[in-house]
RNA sequence: CGAGGUGUAGCGCAGCUGGCUAGCGCGCCUGCUUUGGGAGCAGGAUGUCGGGGGUUCAAAUCCCUUCACCUCGACCA
């Protein structure tokens, strides 16, 4: 057939060439839209809706756990964002700085922020003074900018959307459990709403946010093998509170810093959700985050009814779903390829001939199965078929995912596995940086976590052979 | 930032050793017919050839420069 031909160029094979297809869905599905900065990506409509419904689920956790949303300022006086060496020395090569106001040179170069540490850090010296002032558990929507050398859509732009939680705590065990406490929220959100099984775990040294104490994380394994930095969450102790003078009185009228924490998950999740999900028809989204949750197709829209019929049921199905009734000129099958590339996670088709047996055709995306539905109580058949595509999601990258985490006890194998099979690694480390480095040089990998379920592979460094005091999972990451 | 590649209509491309009014397919617009897997016929519109500079009687075509995109590395959510 000519139109299988058409879809076949439309969309690039994802196994043939992952990158290439990447693109081809991350433009076509109209997610994006290249602008004239390097890097800088235009969130169309639909690609905006997404984020839109990850911004208001995740918002919606952050506010059950207590807290609440703040705007800071979009530039960082140079001298403020110094305050912190290590954050500084991390953050300084990639920042956009703002040298003029109009024609004027400024007296100070003002950073846009990369993110907004030394902003919340500055506000809370100026609001913390009381023990009772505490905790400040605040969030951010905003977009930040880090001049990346590389940039790839959702996956690493020049400007990117994320929030930002920075809290600011009494003593170090609040802000250690804030820090875990968002990471479960993270990981809970990757696997309730985008569908994606992730692996909770610890940054090491290397890989740990610039100024942070320790640095935890979310990873996720992509159709390709390859990690993906999910999210983040960090404890900062009180060094921030220290180089930002965050005091506080404590009930003992004694003078003590603050402990803090941050945390982030951006737009990257759009990636994931793509990278995971995605196939050669294009874009599967996860129903709870997907703009479009049902697409209803009238079939010969022109007999008597049938446009009145598909109009009253989609009015009826939208007081609970997001609903799409295609009405437009197109042929069917055109609309069936549109909304498979759009990732739809349902589609319903509804003819002379269904509504005749009073029934419609339902179209699974994430499996393609033809189910033949009852009209009465449609609205629940519906959540009953959007609530399995998300079982049927999330454990099918889960399999995918575990199907392809290798264990290596030897040097060798472990080589051998990183190189020849896409996937995780699993390993075992001495915790010196050196045998990182070495297997970053050899193979290309990188320490993704210390998962927080250790597993006692052996006693022995993957690397070096000394004694091991913890298991990483290792991998090439995105 | 290093190596390589690409910018011509909305998309995909041809034209490129300088030469006539810059082409093709798809899409788009109008009308009629169609409609259960990317429709058919008829008519129609659309280009500062990525930008700037140069060489030349003449530049999409040659030279310089700049911007963006893609791939692979090095650096990072």
């Amino acid at each position: 057939m000519a139109s299988k031909d058409k879809m076949v160029e439309a969309i690039t094979a994802m196994d043939e060439d992952f990158t290439q297809w990447y693109t081809d869905v991350v433009l076509k599905a109209e997610l994006i839209d290249h602008s004239a900065v390097k890097g800088c990506m235009i969130l169309r409509p639909y690609g905006f809706a997404i984020w839109e419904n990850i911004q208001h689920n995740l918002d919606r956790l952050f506010k059950e756990t207590g807290h609440e949303n703040v705007a800071m300022p979009m530039f960082i006086p140079e001298s403020l964002l110094q305050k912190e060496k290590d954050h500084v020395e991390g953050f300084a090569p990639e920042v956009a700085w703002v040298t003029h106001g109009g024609s004027e040179l400024l007296a100070e170069r003002l950073c846009v922020r990369p993110t907004s540490e030394t902003l919340f850090c500055d506000h809370y010296a100026h609001i913390v003074h009381s023990w009772r002032d505490l905790p400040k558990l605040y969030n951010q929507w905003v977009s930040v900018v880090r001049w990346e050398k590389t940039t790839r859509p959702f996956l690493r732009s020049t400007e990117f959307y994320w929030q930002e939680g920075h809290t600011a705590h009494a003593t170090a065990l609040e802000a250690t459990e804030e820090t875990l406490r968002m990471l479960d929220v993270y990981a809970d959100f990757y696997r309730d709403y985008l569908a994606i099984p992730v692996t909770k775990g610890q940054k090491t040294e290397k890989e740990k946010f610039a100024g942070a104490v320790s640095t935890y994380t979310v990873e996720a394994m992509m159709h390709d093998g390859k990690a993906l930095q999910s999210a983040t969450s960090h404890y900062f102790g009180d060094g921030f509170a220290r180089a930002f003078d965050i005091q506080y009185t404590d009930k003992n009228n004694q003078q003590q810093y603050v402990h803090q924490t941050s945390w982030g998950l951006s737009t990257r999740s759009i990636g994931a959700i793509i990278m995971v999900h995605g196939d050669d028809s294009g874009l599967v989204l996860p129903p709870r985050i997907a703009p479009i949750q049902v697409a209803i197709i009238p079939i010969a829209a022109h007999k008597p009814g049938v446009l009145e019929r598909t109009t009253a049921i989609s009015q009826e199905l939208g007081r609970t779903f997001r609903i799409k009734l295609d009405t437009s000129d197109k042929m069917p099958g055109w609309k069936f390829s549109e909304y498979e590339m759009k990732g739809v996670p349902l589609r319903l088709e509804i003819g002379p001939r269904d509504l005749e047996n009073n029934q419609c055709v339902a179209v699974r995306r994430d499996n393609g199965a033809k189910i033949t539905l009852p009209l009465d109580n449609l609205a629940s058949s519906v959540q009953d078929l959007l609530d399995q595509i998300h079982e049927g999601l999330y454990e099918k990258a889960l399999q995918s995912r575990n199907s392809r985490i290798y264990s290596a006890l030897a040097w060798p194998e472990f080589v051998d596995t990183i190189k020849n099979k896409p996937g995780f690694v699993k390993a075992m480390w001495c915790g010196d940086q050196a045998c990182e480095l070495k297997i970053k040089e050899e193979t290309g990998a990188t320490s993704r976590c210390l998962p927080f379920d250790q597993e006692m592979q052996s006693d022995r460094c993957i690397c070096c052979g000394r004694p091991a005091t913890s298991q990483v999972i290792w991998g090439k990451a995105y």
